[in-house]
DNA sequence: GGTTAGTGTCTTTTAACCGG
DNA sequence: CCGGTTAAAAGACACTAACC
């Protein structure tokens, strides 16, 4: 009955137990999660939703990839949004579907990718009174890798939708909210694969944006927890060679205000220059290649900082996927690249 | 079990392209 | 500059699965 925090073994991994968290508003989701590719169906993604939601990020922080999570949610909360029969199947599809994660490779600059199933055991039982799910530990670096950022939002709002595109669009507006950015742009191809959206399917732009956008934005505009507005346009040549879609957040600004956390939490940031140099310098080390000299100028020049920040974010989550040299590329943008016909 | 939203397929319209 | 050609976009409509 007790939901006490414990370890238990099974196999040769070790798994956290999570004790269950009434009314948890907010799911959190690392970024590099949210632009993954997975075919969820719309029963599916309210089950994994179950999940995110009870995962506490602060008490796992250190979590390894030999150990899973135990996440446990009292059958009274999952009932109310799923029958048993529908948990039962669709649970089953669940484990067996992949999350892709493609990145760009570091060292050899090529895509690389991972297939990796969430799940090792979902098991619904009324004599203990819960759902519980048994992570595959090897998933743990993705859910808790720190140095990525977290899309947060509403799970009330992610249980109310309809279409099954609406959650991978919304958890992708608030990732880029969160990041005070309100326009992006993603090519057809990669938009299709973070909604989750056959190969085969809306082969027609017209098509895709009918059955896939609209329905996701109309439930956006209208929803009763959180409305978000966005626009989007085609960008490339027109009618034909349409290669990319341009979204634009209408209200972002008044988004990010509206939560007095998110607030707080970026003026803390801004007023407390010392914070963004300690990250900063850790970051140049680690990810980039240049003398000590320019690390310098960057730490100590508070807008060439800020820049510095917004820019490295957008690299790693995949804003400029035609960048080869990250090092070259950043000081370009940041003007500090040595002229030669100057001085 | 009835209603509605989502999907598949076929037809029509549109505008970029291209050769003269 | 024009008009035919072509592929994408838009429209029409019937079917189907999901939801209440």
């Amino acid at each position: 009955m007790e939901n006490e925090q414990g370890i238990s073994q099974v196999q040769e991994y070790n798994f956290e137990e999570q004790a269950f968290i009434e009314k948890r508003a907010n799911n959190y989701l690392p970024n590099n999660l949210v632009v993954s590719h997975a075919k969820y169906g719309r029963i599916e993604q309210k089950i994994f939703e179950f999940f995110i939601n009870q995962i506490d990020f602060e008490k796992s922080r250190d979590i390894s990839s030999t150990t899973g999570l135990i996440i446990k949610i009292p059958l009274k909360y999952i009932s109310k949004h799923i029958k048993y029969a529908d948990l039962k199947t669709h649970s089953a599809t669940l484990g067996a579907k992949p999350i892709t994660i493609e990145e760009i490779s570091v060292e050899t600059k090529k895509e690389k990718f991972t297939h990796i199933f969430p799940f090792i055991k979902i098991e619904y039982n009324p004599d203990k009174g819960f759902l519980e799910f048994y992570t595959n530990p090897q998933i743990s670096p993705y859910l808790f890798f720190l140095e990525k950022q977290y899309a947060k939002y509403k799970f009330e709002n992610v249980l109310s939708f309809k279409s099954i595109y609406t959650t991978p669009m919304y958890r992708l507006l608030r990732m880029h909210i969160g990041q005070n950015r309100n326009m992006f742009v993603y090519s057809i191809e990669e938009i299709r694969k973070i909604l989750g959206v056959d190969a085969d399917k809306y082969t027609n732009l017209k098509d895709f944006k009918k059955y896939v956008i609209e329905p996701a934005k109309k439930e956006l505009a209208d929803s009763p927890y959180e409305c978000i507005n966005f626009e989007y346009e085609s960008t490339g040549k027109k009618i034909r060679n349409v290669t990319h879609l341009t979204f634009t957040i209408l209200d972002a600004v008044t988004i990010s205000h509206r939560e007095k956390e998110e607030l707080t939490d970026a003026l803390k940031k801004i007023a407390d220059p010392d914070y963004l140099s300690r990250a900063a310098s850790v970051i140049l080390a680690r990810d980039y290649n240049m003398t000590n000299h320019l690390m310098s100028k960057i730490l100590l020049d508070g807008e060439l900082l800020t820049k510095f920040v917004t820019l490295d974010i957008e690299l790693n989550n995949g804003v400029h996927p035609k960048v080869k040299n990250r090092t070259a590329w950043i000081l370009t943008c940041l003007n500090l690249v040595k002229k030669k016909s100057k001085i």
